[in-house]
DNA sequence: ATGAAAGCGCTAACAT
DNA sequence: ATGTTAGCGCTTTCAT
């Protein structure tokens, strides 16, 4: 058995009381008796329960987060960056990951109860009425991270996806284009399925760019779901000449559908993705994408989560709108009308 | 505060161990108490503490696993995996992210030992000094996923590197390759590093291929390192005719290299990758690559583990060695010397 | 079938 | 400056 407290005051020859006090960098404790206990935790071995002192502090310095996919790029990088952060602030993380599976959350999300975690990410906003009420029951603070679910009672960490969407559309617009498709995600979605649609629509109706219902497709986020829909769009009459695609994952996608079918970005299809993930410098010719400010997101999500933690009676009660920056690379080319 | 055991006891007119009893599924309670008690658990929306009860079991359910990059390909598929399998056999995971941070990784592995966690994955094995000694004092399971360090005294579930390298370079030279360069990791790694570095050596000398010492490079498996080298592999004369990349995020950075020479893969370079990551699927041409099973990996991790810490006695002195598999893409050809 | 009470390893009054 | 002791919220003998 791992030595305990009791242990290490007993072969110390000093009381429990005293151990916990240089174990806590109190003062008060004599610099012989300190330097006595020191070397007795050393020999033995010894590290406190943190099991016993959160059951007494009433603190676990454990945050719990939930991700929508742990694979996918814009995901790892901002669980990276919230673990960074989380860490320098001495929290560790309790990383669930849930794929389309509301058993595995609500499981998951009891488990973050039981363990009585500080506090709790969540990065999809696809809630469940199951998860809605348990989480609006629970008396542990709770942040959204790159999405807004629609009746927030909670905070949010996000971008203005209306805007966005909007600029990335203007920006295609600009270019020349008049035929611009669009893949979208989940439009139960509210932040990236339908403000970025809505967005995406409403810059086409200012910009005086005729809407086309058939270059508009509905997907999943994922590289597979672009590919399919670029597919779909690829056999429209006439062929679209730019894409806008609500996320770098389904951009690939549906730049790789164009090569397959022996096409060229930006050539004969220009397309803007979304996220800025590290994907739009992986590929050839080079993603130009909405980017997000994914570090930043995770940093202010768990800095504003501590917050929370540490004192309840903040509450921003805003949202925490972050900006986003057009990047521009190589997957987009002005239209020209006399090709 | 949260409503504790003695709460529902109370309001239920029962003793606290009559709760703890049909919170734990025992036998020995009357149907009509049990659903007395259940329906008060509901209705105070009481959850049991795992901290205390971790306290008493001595049993966290606890992993901790250490990550190198969680934004990698590899690493975020091969945690998914043992997230999956973790949450199947209710476990949760503590998860730390290290980028070549030893203080960091100490830091963590003593939070892991503070925790009580029930055991810990290493996903590295470029073990300082330090953590070697801190692991080997730890009286937690430990088990190494995807690497084998050095002096082994814990079980490792991985490949076999050199064969795999092997035959991923044997691949090249059948397809008539004679220039075959090759961009390898850390030779600090012994798994990952030397193994697929001799692999490949051998592959050459064994068909009698000329070894050249220009066309060995070595990096650290990221895209871009495998782009900067690529680079400097361009600049030889002659230019080797293919390449085996010890990851596929360095075969990745070593496309995007030639591609932005103005070069063709695998017109002019043939390349195969090693890990058969989703990159693979992700690029074009498609890469080929030598693939380890990295869904059968975590998943095995996780169930050996959960093996060791269940019986203590219970030790497969052997690692637990799986098969790879060489999956042909778009990215290699023949090599014809009349070109 | 149910309950009383000891104890898990620690912290924090409270005493000295 | 140091020690005694009562909890923290649960499980688990041991009684009944």
């Amino acid at each position: 058995m791992a030595p305990k407290i009791k242990d290490v005051a007993k072969k110390a020859g000093v009381s429990v009381t005293t151990v916990s006090r240089v174990l806590n960098g109190e003062k008060y404790v004599k610099d012989d008796l300190k330097a006595k206990v020191k070397r007795v935790i050393d020999e033995l071995g010894y590290a406190p329960s943190h099991i016993a002192r959160s059951l007494v502090r009433k603190k676990t310095n454990l945050i719990g987060v939930i991700v929508p996919d742990l694979t996918s790029s814009f995901y790892s990088t901002i669980l990276s960056s919230i673990e960074e952060t989380a860490s320098l602030n001495d929290y560790n993380l309790l990383v669930c990951n849930i794929i389309e599976d509301t058993d595995k959350e609500l499981k998951y999300l009891n488990v973050f109860k039981e363990m009585r975690v500080d506090g709790i990410i969540i990065m999809h906003e696809k809630l469940s009425d199951d998860i809605r009420s348990f989480i609006n029951k629970l008396d542990i603070p709770v942040i959204f991270s790159s999405v807004r679910p629609l009746d927030h009672k909670f905070v949010s960490v996000i971008i203005d996806d209306y805007e966005a969407a909007y600029d990335a559309t203007r920006y295609l617009i600009e270019l020349g284009h008049e035929r611009i498709a669009f893949i979208g995600g989940d439009m139960r979605d509210i932040t990236s399925g339908q403000n970025r649609y809505v967005g995406y629509r409403n810059a086409l109706k200012d910009q005086r760019v005729r809407i086309v219902n058939d270059y508009i497709r509905f997907g999943d986020y994922k590289t597979q779901s672009g590919y399919n829909l670029m597919k779909e769009l690829l056999a429209c009459e006439p062929r679209p000449t730019a894409l806008f695609a609500v996320s770098d994952d389904m951009a690939v996608g549906a730049m790789n559908c164009i090569h397959d079918h022996q096409l060229k970005v930006p050539d004969d299809i220009s397309i803007i993705g979304f996220d800025g993930s590290q994907l739009t410098e992986l590929v050839r010719p080079r993603l130009s994408s909405m980017e997000q400010p994914i570090q930043d997101m995770g940093k202010i999500t768990v800095d504003t989560l501590i917050e929370l933690i540490s004192d309840p009676t903040f509450s921003p009660r805003e949202d925490l709108i972050l900006g986003h920056k057009l990047v521009v690379r190589d997957s987009c080319r002005a239209y020209q009308t006399e090709r």
